[in-house]
DNA sequence: GTCCAGGACTCGC
DNA sequence: GCGAGTCATGGA
């Protein structure tokens, strides 16, 4: 095992990173949350390493210990600092967000209550946009099964030191090999499928090249890519949120998001796309923070957390 | 059985 | 431009 740590910035709440995971299951990752452990594998330019991430020291002192089965040359192992420090959002200074959020005793609330959620990012850009466009309108837990289903049939297996094996997120160029048919006994949907297949070979062929992605602005990446078919507005701006880590997105038509500041501002009725917006301007401009705590709020509420004030 | 899930597309008006 | 229907499954 080849270890190393990582510090990360303070605030930082294992525990309520555990706690979401249990309604936000990933099938990449194998949890033992006792342990303050996960593992997963991550790709080092395409090369798939298995990882174990170990969270030790505190909320306000949070160090990240990882471990890799394979030997990493210096710049493969930069990659992966880069890698896990955008996964976890190990940058993002809280303090002066959780200050804005403290303006409304409503978010307040969540600001005592959560401090130290920070937002897991994806690993890469694909994976990212294939893991949404699985996610729309179906619940979290058929999406998971899902996208586990795409890992056993089109993922790269690695295989650690007592034989257990774990997946790699399958790349775009397996994705786009694959044929509608092959998806559809997985319970894909018909058009999930197409819209699927149809995004990987857009970017096998160069149609679209998401490492452009990263110089654009927000609103410029919802134009470029809700051009292509299956790909709407939700759906760019959670790839932007989830897989660029970009601080200021309010998907305010996403119904988890909807019924979160319903419940938040105890509202009796579900506010509207329009409604949400109006509302999100004053979070700018980090409203993506803002989203994650009302979500989480969503979450609590299904953990069966007591919501105490 | 019914309704809703962290949507997007197509069609008819 | 806007509402209704469609897709697919699982949990409440």
């Amino acid at each position: 095992m080849h270890a190393f740590q990582i510090p990360l910035m303070p605030p930082y709440s294992f525990e309520r990173l555990f706690q979401r995971l249990q309604t936000h299951p990933d099938p990449q990752l194998e949890v033992q949350a006792e342990n303050n452990l996960l593992r997963r594998v991550f790709r080092v330019g395409s090369r798939p390493v298995l990882t174990s991430l170990q969270f030790v020291g505190s909320i306000d002192q949070p160090v990240l210990q990882v471990g890799t089965t394979s030997a990493l040359s210096a710049e493969e192992r930069d990659e992966l600092v880069r890698t896990i420090r955008h996964v976890f959002c190990a940058d993002l200074d809280l303090l002066p967000i959780y200050e804005q959020m403290q303006e409304e005793a409503e978010l307040a609330v969540l600001v005592k209550r959560f401090r130290g959620l920070r937002l897991m990012h994806d690993s890469d850009l694909f994976q990212s946009m294939v893991k949404t466009i699985i996610g729309q309108q179906i619940n979290l837990t058929f999406a998971a099964n899902l996208t586990q289903r795409l890992l056993a049939l089109a993922g790269d297996e690695v295989v650690d030191e007592r034989g257990v094996k774990f997946l790699a997120f399958p790349t775009a160029e397996a994705v786009a090999r694959l044929a509608v048919e092959d998806l559809r006994p997985l319970q894909f949907s018909q058009r999930k499928a197409e819209y699927i297949i149809d995004y990987a070979r857009a970017i096998v062929d160069g149609t679209v090249e998401l490492e452009r992605l990263w110089a654009m602005e927000d609103e410029e990446v919802v134009a470029h890519l809700t051009a292509l078919r299956g790909i709407g507005r939700w759906t760019v701006e959670c790839l932007l949120m989830f897989g660029m880590g970009r601080p200021n997105l309010l998907p305010a038509a996403d119904i988890g998001l909807r019924n979160g500041i319903s419940l938040v501002y105890k509202l009796d009725t579900k506010p509207d796309e329009k409604e949400i917006r109006r509302m999100g301007e004053r979070w700018e401009p980090w409203r993506s923070i803002y989203s994650l705590y009302i979500w989480e709020a969503v979450g609590a509420v299904k953990r069966k957390e007591v919501w105490e004030e």
